[in-house]
DNA sequence: GTGGTCTAGACCACG
DNA sequence: GTGGTCTAGACCACG
């Protein structure tokens, strides 16, 4: 399946970590499935006009969390779901990916509710729209 | 006023972020009111024992945020809380926000009540770690 | 602690894996504790002459691995011990060089109980080498 | 003799590595004697449907090893099973792998025990899965 | 064609 | 001084 990539030179964000979200989400999402191949680490370079070390190395972060592989010679491919971290370890990470969410939120003045009300409609953004599969694919 | 900052060494979150951070919890959380003078850049300095440079680089940020204003040779001083965002950059800001934390989260193989639980949790472990410590306010 | 470090080339394992390798047995071994700090990326990869970014490509899979962790402008330092891997992963990563090691060593003609056997004097060897570490054993 | 090949091209194992595996593991369990002859380049890339060069890959790296050998114009036959290393050499050999590994394991926190008991198991994982199938088999 | 490793060197962030 | 990101490009392994 093809996806839109959009990577923006000059802000914080580096480049390779805008990768790595771009392809969790759609995975995450269920855009990609367990066994679809990922655009080739030259093929995505070129398209989103990077260094292709750059996309090797986003790529490289996704296979060491365990949600793509790489076949040698062949490319990268979305893996088996499968749990690569401890559950201290997933907590760890929720916390401080939600700490540095509150701080942010709060800085632009959301009251506690109105993050959670927006969080609650994320999450369910993302389950609705993965909420496709069905039958219908275009390639 | 007067505000115990605690600045960690140890640990791999930068010292100056961390600063930072504890201002931005202080205005968000109220202790600290438009007008409001903070402890000279010296004065942190000694404080928490790190580099005057630290303390003057989160300050910087800090002045770029529109959360406080330096006057020339009286110090620096909480910002008016006027509101810099429109709300619908403010909405736009979150949900951006809101969208990478999700998509990190799901791949962590969380549910949605454990996503808005620990949310929850680090809202109120904010709240608590604010200037005033232990029992809340109620004036 | 001082460590020395050997790295060659021209062999089938590539540079940043014999740096890892040898940070893992320092750390495995009680040669360096948490809280240690490690030789910076520059100093090694003028040790062992090699490019800072194959030694800092190293260090990368070894904060990865939570051995190490990164302070910003300080240096990286060993971590305290904590268990990354769910369980099912560190089963998948034992079965996965034992098996590598099986491999090798049926083709050296080695019987199962010489395997065996070579194994464990290699653990009782890594155990004394950290002697410290509480009390003896006394099979 | 003819041996059952399995190949698979959904792993990250390369093909050419699965076939110099289950070659080496017929030898090592004895399904194959000195002067057996291999099937032909041609025939087993066709058996486990794969390029002809990944087979002839394969087949190098074992003659590399002294394990098969090619006689001009009439095929790879199993090579006599004189020890080609010293015995200090074998030694110095599993040894050096056995440091590696053993670093690794104590690193994701496995006891002597299991480290030695899931030895065991890969090596009887190994003979049976070897050409002749007793009865055992794991997925 | 695919990915994997490594170098040389630039530029930036942090203290 | 420290690490982090990125580029340009070489060379190798795999199929």
């Amino acid at each position: 399946m093809l996806l839109e990539f959009h990577v923006s030179t000059g802000i914080p964000t580096p480049v390779f970590r805008q990768i790595v979200d771009q392809v969790r989400r759609a995975i995450a999402m269920g855009s990609w499935q367990a066994g679809d191949q990922l655009p080739s680490v030259r093929a995505l370079a070129e398209q989103v006009v990077v260094n292709p070390n750059t996309v090797a190395k986003a790529y490289g972060e996704l296979v060491r969390d365990g949600l793509i592989e790489a076949r040698q010679g062949r490319g990268y491919f979305v893996a088996d779901r499968r749990q690569v971290y401890s559950d201290a370890e997933r907590k760890r990470r929720l916390d401080q990916i939600l700490w540095s969410l509150v701080s942010e939120a709060l800085v632009l003045n959301f009251t506690d509710d109105e993050i959670i009300d927006a969080l609650r409609r994320a999450l369910s953004g993302f389950r609705s729209a993965s909420g496709h599969e069905e039958g219908d694919s275009h390639e």
